[in-house]
DNA sequence: CGGTTTTGACCCGCGC
DNA sequence: GCGCGGGTCAAAACCG
């Protein structure tokens, strides 16, 4: 898996970092209803990212190791390498065993909601806490993203969540998958199904990435940042996009694929226009909080 | 009526 | 081996 390990340029750091504390960026642009402030954006951005391109397990490691100038791998909390970076880490960005936990100050539920849909599958008492944990999972068959919802018991003004999986829902859009390579199999038994899951797709990136280890270029980076924070519409029916091949390589050939381009430009948001884009949408938070109905009832009253 | 939530049962890993 | 606790399943209930 080594060979996934993406490196990121110095400026893509710097300008990722900005986005995320960035309240007019354009990669996060919040509901035009939104009036929260301004922390409280910031942190719709790190759930955001964090649903996204962090929630996969490799990445978002390789996003910390880039990050971080230790080499631990002992799943501990790192210390990261600039101050800017242990401030998002402080704000509640923390990761374990390849999960990714945003602890967020919340008196209310709505900042559980990060714009994906969600089908609540499960709800667990969890010992010495007042508070159950909800079990949240992708409404896309095709994606593994899952996600724990729960209150702080040290402080219930604490939300913690909890993204496990990988969105796949830049790669697979509802209206691409036909009925009979649905995935789900009721006959195969739980536990090792998401796990395979994961580890067959994470064998194919290896696979159609396994000669190209060069750093990835921040245009193309960004744009993958871009593509992954879309969940496209169910009812986008873009015309000649049905091209279910070559989607896992939709997902890691930004990463992989050199390009002799700089390094240090600053972003330029329609460069996305290079991939097969989806139908003029808007933004970010627009459009993945229209397709949201998840209600995340972790043992508050609304 | 179809999708979502609820909730008790079941599974499984882990510590003793 | 047994009990405990967390994670998941699946049938029933609920809802728009």
């Amino acid at each position: 898996m080594e060979e996934l390990r993406a490196t990121w340029p110095d400026g893509l750091e710097d300008e990722l970092i900005r986005e995320l504390l960035d309240n007019q960026s354009p990669f996060f642009l919040l509901p035009e209803m939104t009036t929260e402030p301004a922390e409280d954006a910031i942190m719709n951005r790190l759930i955001s990212s964090t649903s996204t391109v962090y929630s996969e397990p490799t990445i978002s490691e390789d996003l910390e190791d880039a990050f971080s100038t230790t080499t631990s791998k002992d799943h501990q909390h790192q210390e990261l390498s600039q101050p800017r970076i242990s401030a998002l880490m402080e704000r509640g960005l923390n990761k374990v065993e390849n999960k990714n936990t945003l602890k967020i100050k919340s008196y209310s539920n709505a900042m559980a909601d990060d714009g994906y849909k969600w089908r609540k599958y499960g709800q667990k008492a969890i010992k010495n806490s007042p508070h159950p944990r909800s079990y949240y999972r992708c409404t896309n068959p095709r994606c593994n993203a899952k996600k724990q919802v729960e209150r702080s018991s040290e402080d219930p003004q604490t939300l913690l969540i909890t993204y496990e999986g990988l969105h796949l829902h830049f790669a697979y859009p509802h209206s691409f998958i036909p009925a009979e390579s649905q995935p789900i199999n009721p006959t195969i038994k739980k536990a090792k199904k998401t796990h395979d899951q994961t580890q067959q797709i994470l064998q194919e990136l290896q696979e159609s990435s396994a000669d190209l280890t060069t750093p990835p270029d921040l245009q193309q980076q960004q744009q993958l940042f871009l593509r992954t924070s879309l969940d496209y519409p169910q009812e986008w029916d873009p015309e000649g996009m049905v091209v279910p091949q070559g989607l896992l390589e939709d997902v890691v050939m930004p990463f992989m694929i050199p390009n002799p381009l700089n390094n240090n430009t600053s972003p330029n948001y329609s460069s996305c226009s290079s991939y097969p884009s989806p139908p003029p949408s808007p933004p970010l938070f627009w459009s993945c909080a229209t397709h949201s109905s998840a209600c995340f009832d972790i043992g508050i009253e609304h």
